[in-house]
DNA sequence: TTGTACGCGTTATCAA
DNA sequence: TTGATAACGCGTACAA
């Protein structure tokens, strides 16, 4: 005969319990007071025998104040997000504060949604990966103006007055494409990704800055638009692949892992080789990067590192701290593998040792 | 000279705006209760004006219902758990349930932390799947004894009256060791996890039933204790590898598919080949499985469905359902690929294509 | 159909 | 050092 509703034991039951007021009650729990040290003992055994826990609920509405920010995602298990919430949970956890999970699967809709719940439930602060078909109005400005922080990680919106924390996109496309140049290709095409991104934007403004600044001609039937997935990889791959042999590409920069491990595929079963016949690089150094059918070079996206420093800044700025720069770069690091031709065959014979 | 404290817009500044009292706003909003056609309209464009949502942390209170469901998980980065996660969030938010995302680290401490914070934040239910190293005393007890809805996923502690949702982890590992057996192994080893997780507990079992159904002996020089990671398996295969020829394995059941790719690089720095001269087997088909140094024969853990499952039956017992099976599985599917030595090269020669 | 009074559990404020 | 009271924003119960 269990009772379904829960009944909680409140500050009033304990104040009863130890024969005190509930204000007392409240001022041992919150430590910020003083109490008298008899009192705490009693008021703190009352509440031991009784398993008393303040209700956060009652707290938050108090004090205006949930200790809970909202991450919202646009994937969950693409392996670069699970890494940033590790790094956003690493530092929320120390500084007290917990995570609602929302997940806008890449819809706008979706999105606006979630910026409207974590609204309601009125979290201290918001952190934010766009969502790949963000449509043009913007729930963030709303965010925004109501005075909640918020900081977007990877993906994000400029102009709107919240702070950014990302790789340097343009850059390290620069860098990949210029590995591939140094090494002697000069055909080397694009898999580039929606231009509603304002990461497919950059990392393409990188790709041509390097061959530009190589001295290379930048010929746009070498850029394909692709999605972010695999199929969008191997379908873009397949279209270069059409070309007439003189204008295929030697090489192609990938706008992601995934993108690229479809390119990949889209070689192989074309009867090509990797890198021999096309040398293909990616973007991210998820975790398949290593162990693809020809380990890939690519850029690593430092996702835990780069999910600590967007929960920093948050919690500095829910801190009152004075927003500081409104964008932040975490480094990247170029990762060279068999991929891109680039490598002697015995720098990478041996499987890697765990890590 | 923005102020920094945010100032919400209430239901009673719509009432006021509107000319109606703040209950009529709640009306309104809430949906059932009779509201004149001629006043929702007022009340709903002054909403629209003034950019009024609801408080859900006083709705919350005033209703002792939070509309969010905790999740405790031991790791977030380890893909099953992001998977098992995106099934959770499918279900959860088409029942309009939100997620509180807490991470035990495998430890006991911050687990025990984490169910404490969830009570005190007054979440609807729980899902959690045990850490590690979870010790002697357990808080889901208290959980339970509160009438907290807890339903566990994937790693499940019994006898507490919660409701667990998992694979069938003896039978799978029943199936594996059968499928090598059938091919002809005999000296089978395995490489098991810590004895405080169920799971290892039931995988050995059903190691063994399948050595023993098999009429063979089971030799407990073959079974060593490793841990879930690759490291660990790395160790452990060291360890077997060092037996006299005699003794040595010519297959492994590793606990998992992190273990399972250490064992196979051991193999392979020992000079050894998989699966040629051991053959080595894993335990969840994670995302890096088909694309190890030699493709990794596997049990499918179905994270995603058993998200699901594990969340429908929460919201089931939360929305008051009579608390139905004490166990639920859902089902797992042999994956085989190279490792195992029991297919033939053309079936897997060509890369998969893109999924 | 609408409004008033009160409670949810906590904290800030002021008085003792 | 401690207690009484009001307030946080909303919903239930009842009255109008």
């Amino acid at each position: 005969m269990k009772r379904r509703t829960v009944r909680h034991v409140t500050a009033s039951d304990v104040a009863r319990a130890s024969g005190v007021s509930a204000m007392t009650v409240s001022r041992v729990f919150s430590g910020r007071a003083p109490v008298g040290d008899r009192t705490q003992r009693k008021v703190l055994a009352a509440a031991r025998t009784l398993g008393y826990r303040p209700n956060q609920i009652a707290q938050s509405l108090a004090l205006s104040r949930t200790q809970t920010i909202g991450v919202v995602v646009p994937e969950i298990s693409h392996s670069f997000f699970p890494e940033a919430i590790r790094g956003i949970e690493e530092v929320t956890y120390r500084a007290g504060y917990h995570l609602l999970l929302m997940h806008s699967a890449e819809t706008a809709e979706r999105e606006r949604d979630a910026l409207l719940t974590l609204e309601s439930k009125r979290v201290d602060g918001i952190l934010l990966s766009v969502a790949q078909d963000a449509g043009p109005t913007h729930p963030y400005r709303r965010v925004v103006q109501l005075g909640i922080p918020l900081v977007f990680f990877d993906r994000c919106v400029s102009g709107i007055g919240a702070t950014c924390v990302s790789i340097d996109d343009e850059e390290s496309a620069r860098v990949i494409t210029a590995h591939l140049i140094g090494h002697g290709y000069t055909r080397i095409a694009h898999l580039a990704g929606p231009r509603s991104l304002a990461i497919s934007r950059a990392r393409r403004a990188g790709y041509r800055a390097a061959l530009l600044g190589a001295g290379l001609a930048c010929d746009d039937a070498l850029i394909v638009s692709a999605g972010l997935h695999e199929q969008a990889g191997y379908a873009a791959m397949v279209s270069l692949l059409a070309l007439p042999v003189s204008k295929r590409p030697r090489a192609v920069v990938a706008i992601n892992d995934p993108a690229a491990y479809g390119a990949m595929l889209a070689v192989m079963h074309s009867g090509l080789r990797v890198p021999e016949d096309v040398a293909v690089v990616g973007f991210s150094d998820d975790l398949r990067a290593e162990l693809m059918p020809v380990p890939l070079t690519t850029i690593r996206q430092p996702a835990y590192e780069l999910g600590r420093t967007a929960a920093a800044e948050l919690i500095a700025q829910i801190q009152g701290a004075t927003a500081g720069k409104k964008q932040k770069t975490v480094g990247t690091e170029l990762v060279t593998r068999r991929s891109c031709g680039c490598v002697t065959p015995a720098d990478t014979e041996s499987p890697a040792r765990p890590r």
